[in-house]
DNA sequence: TGACATTACTTGGACTTCCAAGTATTATGG
DNA sequence: CCATAATACTTGGAAGTCCAAGTAATGTCA
């Protein structure tokens, strides 16, 4: 789970000093940035695995029964599933394939489009969800390790690196 | 590269109001934490690794050639090489193997420890870092996104959150 | 209408990461 | 000293991701 032995000292920092020494400036401190970034996700991940894993769930699989539940109908065509979850469309492909062999979810024709395939979040899917959903919510979401008011503020400055790298438009309307 | 159209709402915005629209208020900070963290690090692993590409580096390898530059001798146990870039020994063992098939670098016996094998920089490595390191920092380091004051802010927020989580102790001695 | 582009999804392959188990070597304690 | 534990690395397998290419269906424009 990537929970080797702990350093005795910020490999951050150090990376830093190392930079500065070469005379990199300029790049330091975006180096320690996304690093940053990079180590607290796999921490984040490592978690999130760790509680999803008696459930038989990936955290991408969590997402996407998420979303559906969240839908209108429980029900998505997998392209609007993989814009939503930004993720590459064969990556879908193979969530849904293990989801729908779970018995969680299943595939629909679309009505009028038969190019496009709906995912139905299945009742089963739906129990798997919430037991997943609370011990998420519990275990990880609720003790994120910093404290409410420095969650916004990352929450914040993040959203600023999302919108310049054209993640998604800003103040557009609802309607997902 | 991850790179699909960009949405004309914010996810993450969306999926906090679902959270709170379900009564999750304790865990929908934390969820808008982690997954923005978990998307930034996406967009900022997508620029890299195009950046990478054209020197058919992927950023682990990179880090393991950037390493071992830093280290005195150019060399390092693998096992200490995984305790520093944070990661499991298999995949240690798996970069280290396509760095010597691609003559970046060699396995050596340690002189003492005969279950010791050090991952040691060759000058082929040293040039293809070189130029990999030059178009990171120009491409991808120098511009993180965010202002420099940002940048420092995230950074020390992110810090206690890997401290949080064990990842290394306050206030070490330097020597890698 | 009919060629051509676009969109939606799937498939196969290359990579990467992790875990579990196995081999070899060194350290430890009675 | 020797059995046992711990450490270092490798291997094989399961998952996951992406890309490139292929199939099918729909849209577009002359």
């Amino acid at each position: 789970m990537t929970a080797r032995s702990s350093l005795p000292f910020d490999p951050i920092a150090e990376a830093r000093r190392q930079w500065e020494a070469h005379g990199w400036h300029r790049a330091a401190p975006g180096m320690a940035l996304v690093t940053s970034v990079i180590r607290v996700q796999q921490l984040f991940l490592a978690r999130i695995d760790a509680v999803l894993r008696p459930f038989d769930l990936s955290f991408a699989r969590f997402e996407l029964l998420a979303l559906l539940s969240f839908s209108r109908r429980g029900a998505l065509p997998l392209s609007k599933a993989g814009e939503r979850l930004q993720v590459h469309p064969a990556s879908i492909t193979n969530v849904v394939n293990r989801l729908e062999a779970d018995g969680l979810v299943r595939r629909t024709p679309h009505e009028r489009d038969r190019r496009t395939t709906l995912v139905e979040l299945l009742p089963a899917g739906r129990d798997v969800l919430a037991g997943a959903m609370a011990a998420l919510n519990e275990e990880v979401f609720a003790h994120p390790g910093v404290s409410l008011p420095e969650a916004r503020a990352i929450v914040d400055l993040l959203r600023e690196i999302r919108l310049g790298a054209g993640d998604f438009e800003e103040g557009g309307s609802r309607l997902p």
